[in-house]
Formats: C-alpha cells, structure tokens, sequence
DNA sequence: TGTGGCATTTGATTTGTATCAAGGTCCTGG
DNA sequence: CCAGGACCTTGATACAAATCAAATGCCACA
C-alpha cells in the first residue's frame, strides 16, 4: 500500500488528465503544479515543498501537471485503500481537511502577489516563502543572515511568479547589485537580513505566527 | 445555532483580525474576501455566490476582510456547535473537504488568470465564471444568448482581476464595441455568444463537466 | 426640478514588463 | 582540452496597462 518514488529534476511525475491512482506525501526536494493556456502560457498554480500532499482523494484523474523542480522523493500510497483510511479514521480526514484549509490560505497570499505586486516585490516574496518553510521545518523562525535553497530555474520561478524568465533575472541581479541579496551559484541566495528581504516583499513586516 | 444575517451592497461582514465566531453560507447575493498591502494595494481573493461556505472551522479570527457586494443573505451557525457537527458527523466533515478541495481547484484557475492573461481576457474570462456560476444553479450549461448577472463595481471587478477599474472599464467598452457582450444597465450583462465570449477568455474551448 | 455625490467613461501620458536578440557561463561528454 | 548544450545575463525596443486628469451619466434626496 504505500511505496516509495523518485524522480530526477525535470522529470514529470504525471501529466494533467492523466489517470492518477496514488497519492503522495513529499519526502524530499520540490516539484511544481502547473498549469497551461493554449497558447503555451504556463502558470505555476502549486509548489510543494517536504511535509506537502499531492492528489486529491475521490479524483481518477490529475488535475494538473506535476513536475519534479528537483530531485524529489515521493511517499505513496495507493488511492481506494487510501480514501477507505479516510472514511475509517476521522483523524486522517481531519488533518487533510486541515492542510487543504492551510494550502487555500497559501494559495490566496499568492494571488495578491500575483495580481497586485511589482516584479521585486515578486522575487524577494518567493525569498521569504521559501526560507520561512525551509525554518518552519525545523519550528524556527527566519531572522538576520540566512541562505536560502533556490532548487528552481529561472524559468521555474517565471512561472510561479508570472513573470518572464528575463525579467526574473534582471530583478535578481538588481537585488544583488543593492545587497539585499547574494549568490552563492545559482540555486543557492545568501540573505544578509531576513528583515530587508522582507520589507521588499511588500508584505507586513510582522511574520505572523509560527504555527 | 442557525440563524440568518442580511448586510447591503458594501457592507463589510467581517474585518481581517476581528474576532469571528461564526460559520456562514451564502443564500443570495455576493461578497468578496479581500486581502490588502499596507500601501492600500488590494486584492480580492474569494468570490462568495449562493452556496458558498464562509469562515474556517477551528479557527477564531477572520483572516480575510469580507465585504458584500450585493445585499447579501448568510444562513450562519455558531462555529463551536459547528465543530462538534463535523466531529460527530464526518458525512459533513467529508462534504466540507470535498468543497474545500473545489474551491483551491477555482483559486489555482484565478492564479493563471492573473499570472499569464491579457485585461481583455480577464474580463471574459470573469464573464464566463459568473455565467457558469449562475447557470449551475439551475443545473444548466451556458450557451448561445446568455444574460449574466454582474453585482460587482468596477473597482470590485478590478480587484478580482488584477487591474485597475479605468482598465477594466476600457475592456468592457471594447468587449461592447465589437460585439462581445450588451450592456443592459451597468450590472447586466447580455452575452449574444456563450462561446465567443469563452474564445475571448483564452481557455480551451470544451467547458469542463457540469459537476 | 434642481443639486450633490458617486460610479463610470474617456483622453493623454508615463512606466514597468514583455519581447526580441545577442553574449556569457558552466557543466558534460567526447 | 575542446565542443555542445542548457541555463543565465544583459541590452535595445515595443507595448499593455497604470497613472493622472477631466468629463459624463445617474440616482437619491431636498
């Protein structure tokens, strides 16, 4: 019933409308949801990160394409015997209805970002996301210098943040230039203040809880 | 535990932070979460119509600001009793995961919208989502000469959309000039052409099952 | 029947990001 | 050690939407 997946970065683990009959739990590494217009517009719609849930219980099919960003290693379960757990075990039910809330509430910061931020808003956003879900995992709290893992392309972070691959980088080498950044290659960001990344999120300085 | 509230076009239902003790459904009407930057910059990112489910179980605050922006009618029930119902009910519980695990599927479409479509686009595409709102009601699928129900200003539908109202309200007389819709007053909507109007949107053409 | 206030439309101009087009860097495999 | 390719950066230009600024329509109410 559950069994273990790997695949490589730029590997996709199913393709949308395919028929998906597991579903799974990121162990590690990052893979994308994402989603086309005819044309070949492609819109990031989700980014899951370790601890993150993929498919949908009572769904033959997947909805979205899934790409592995990284390598990524998938723990998996076969979905009748995982949706009959669900019925049988509220518990399970419960902290899935929970997660999914949890994932809706990501998902609406990101349409403000992507309906109302600047560019650099944009990229130092997706900063503070990804060092906030690196520190949550192990239940600390970003603050002063920090690095930062960037297991995407340029591409890939065009897609998350609806931006050109062009533009991603122009903002980069725009926040090095002012120091709000560093690069240590290209996939790994050196924060010298967590707090000035923060102010140039656009958000609320204040963090919020851990949670 | 249940009772009804009843809030003009405007009214704002709850403040982001403010204390909520209720969960709600939507019995006529439409209103909007709105999530905002500190600059005043504001997003929507929740659209309520008839059905809809506001408010999060086991939660005590509101997250997001909601404003009605039509009269609006709640059918409310005081959230501790409802939390003991989805303890002691988990056929509500597994409903109330069902339409949760729907909405993020809306919210991921609202992410391409604002991250890779055109103003002339979004518009359409709003156009399209109301139409098919409306008409699942009645259990129909829009087509051919359609009316559609449009309860939101301008400046509502620019903070769905990612724009500004002179935007939006630029797109509607352009949409008007070549045909794409009627104007029937400011808040109705003539749509001589269902598909048409979906070509403009730039999804793909087959309109999804009923479900 | 006017009057004030809002929502909306329309116009002129600016600006941020996309697009088009080279280069550059780094890694892999011959 | 060099060649090829993937990924990234940078530059020049175009364009869609934002911004700034009136003007217009519409309704509630005196």
């Amino acid at each position: 019933m559950k069994f273990y997946r790997r695949f490589e970065a730029g590997q996709v683990v199913v393709w949308a409308g395919d028929r998906m009959d597991f579903v799974a739990s990121v162990v590690a590494g990052m893979a994308g949801l994402t989603q086309q217009l005819e044309d070949g517009r492609t819109q990031m719609v989700g980014l899951l990160l370790p601890s993150d849930f993929l498919g949908r219980p009572g769904r033959e099919s997947a909805a979205y394409t899934v790409t592995a960003t990284s390598d990524l290693l998938l723990c998996c379960f076969r979905r009748k015997p995982f949706e009959r757990l669900l019925i049988d075990n509220p518990r399970i039910a419960s902290r899935l209805l929970e997660m999914t809330l949890d994932e809706l509430d990501a998902v609406r910061d990101w349409l403000l970002l992507l309906g109302r931020k600047s560019a650099r808003e944009k990229i130092a956003s997706l900063l503070v996301i990804l060092a906030r879900r690196e520190a949550a995992l192990i239940k600390r709290r970003p603050e002063g210098r920090i690095a930062v893992e960037l297991p995407l392309t340029r591409e890939a972070m065009a897609d998350y943040l609806g931006l050109t691959l062009e533009t991603v980088s122009r903002q980069m080498s725009a926040l090095k230039r002012e120091g709000v950044i560093e690069l240590e290659g290209k996939r790994r960001v050196i924060v010298p203040s967590f707090q000035d990344l923060v102010l140039e999120s656009g958000d609320d300085s204040d963090g919020g809880p851990l949670s």
